[in-house]
DNA sequence: CCATCAATTCGATAGTTGTCGAAACGTCGA
DNA sequence: TCGACGTTTCGACAACTATCGAATTGATGG
């Protein structure tokens, strides 16, 4: 499963203004589980990096399934992982989650008007 | 599958702000389909509803798959489809993607700019 | 009233995915 | 070197889902 959708170069140069198919699939079905999006946010508002530890505390399952959600995260090009011996800590991967926005909105504007 | 998600009461009146979690997820789940995601695109650069034919034509599905998703979508308050005697016409319903929009993109601040 | 056509529902199937326990791997301190 | 601990991988299983053909429903026109 989860083939990498990384090959796009702009990510770290400049902000991706536009997401192939492939990979805005893989964000949206990345975002589509409610425990992923769960520990996204915990990501994001964390004051700084966060350890797997800080995650399985507040998430309800085991060892194994967190690894493999974090995995999905990252496949997805959500997150980066800084991998420090032991420990490994997550942050938000910045842009993504705006680019997707910015394509979601984009479908937002009726041109016809008329019931 | 699929529960109905629809019981939030303020799409009519004002642009909801917020999305429940079970709502966010529903929607989330509905656009992460690729096939689903092309025929909202289809439904949204339409110049005007969009009929079921018209979206077969497009997409290479058969009729079974087709209205499986377009409930999917329904269910998830993503269109409006209009019964017209044989037919049925779709419109996206207006506010939902920019208010998922607005979601992800508040994920997005950085309250710890270092490393 | 019947044939036709659009759309849905039903039943079945194949593929995907979330979940876990157990085992393996890697790092670190003693 | 060894053992403890954090993380990942493996193997398995249950639940879900996308898909189809066939049968059904419902409206329209002859």
């Amino acid at each position: 499963m989860t083939a990498t959708v990384l090959e796009n170069p702009s990510t770290t140069t400049a902000k991706p203004l536009r997401l192939t198919r492939a990979r805005r699939t893989a964000i949206l079905k990345a975002l589509a589980d409610p425990r992923r999006f769960e520990l996204l946010e915990r990501i994001s508002k964390a004051s700084c990096p966060l350890g797997c530890a800080q995650a399985r505390a507040a998430l309800p399952i085991s060892a194994a399934t967190l690894s493999h959600h974090i995995k999905e995260l990252e496949t997805a090009g959500l997150i980066h992982i800084r991998r420090e011996g032991k420990f490994h800590y997550m942050t938000l991967r910045p842009g993504v989650l705006d680019t997707l926005a910015a394509t979601l909105s984009a479908l937002e504007q009726s041109p016809c008007p008329g019931r």
